[in-house]
DNA sequence: TTACTTGCAAAATATTTGCAAATAA
DNA sequence: TTATTTGCAAATATTTTGCAAGTAA
């Protein structure tokens, strides 16, 4: 229920963040602010929409990702479900990837005091279908 | 040198991507466009700079990467000393981080047919500097 | 009631396109 | 000479800002 995790969180319940949240949760998959837009219940403001997401990332209940086209993705993040993506840079085609670096995070911060919050990991490359062309 | 390497990609090798090359290899560090045309010797139009880029990307010279700014990021790719960077979403400071995902090139190929190319791979938080502040 | 969030209007930035001229091979 | 690359002029797309009104706590 994404009421109670934003209340956990310390963040306000707002049906604009509901509407994002459970938006993302239906696509499955990394989207743009303007695709999630066309598919979210309701209108809301493309400004409300860079600022809401920008704090769902900051409070890790987003994903937020690039693919080297010029614009932002956005994906919820499931703790149950952590993955990245094989990207396709003929087709543009995203494919889940389970595998996820191992961060050491506290030898990061022991180290350098450097405070681990989030990370980004995609791999890009030609995929099957598009080789075969 | 760079026009060998240029040669051995199969590329033409021009004053503008020689220039690019030189300028990303003084910076010594992530950079965005506008940041290569300051710091570029000679005039490059900054279409040419886009234009360039992706191709010197696509071929493995140039890490393309994000840092959630809203713009694109390039480093000159280093066979010797390939890495990632710490980023801290307050101060927006880049840290050299020397640690690499150990992507299993060879098994997504012959269990998916996708052929790895490239990847990129960040760690988002709050620096020393910035957590006492 | 108070601080946070949203929507509006506009601005600022970033990226791409088509085409002709220039240039590398 | 031929294919690739560059520069120009726009166009398009993406992201951010300031501020007033709205809303959650």
């Amino acid at each position: 229920m994404f009421k109670e995790i934003l209340k956990e969180k310390g963040l306000h319940v707002t049906k604009q963040r509901i509407a994002i949240l459970e938006a993302l949760k239906n696509l499955k998959k990394p989207a743009t602010i303007d695709f999630i837009n066309e598919n979210i219940i309701g209108e809301i403001h493309h400004v409300t929409l860079y600022r809401s997401l920008a704090t769902l990332v900051e409070f890790g209940l987003v994903y937020q990702t690039d693919f080297r086209e010029g614009v932002a993705y956005f994906e919820l993040q499931k703790d149950n479900y952590h993955h990245h993506h094989l990207v396709c840079t003929r087709c543009k085609e995203k494919k889940d990837f389970s595998y996820c670096p191992n961060i050491p995070i506290e030898k990061i911060n022991k180290d350098l005091g450097f405070l681990v919050q989030s990370h980004i990991f995609e791999i890009f490359g030609v995929c099957n279908s598009c080789t075969h062309k």
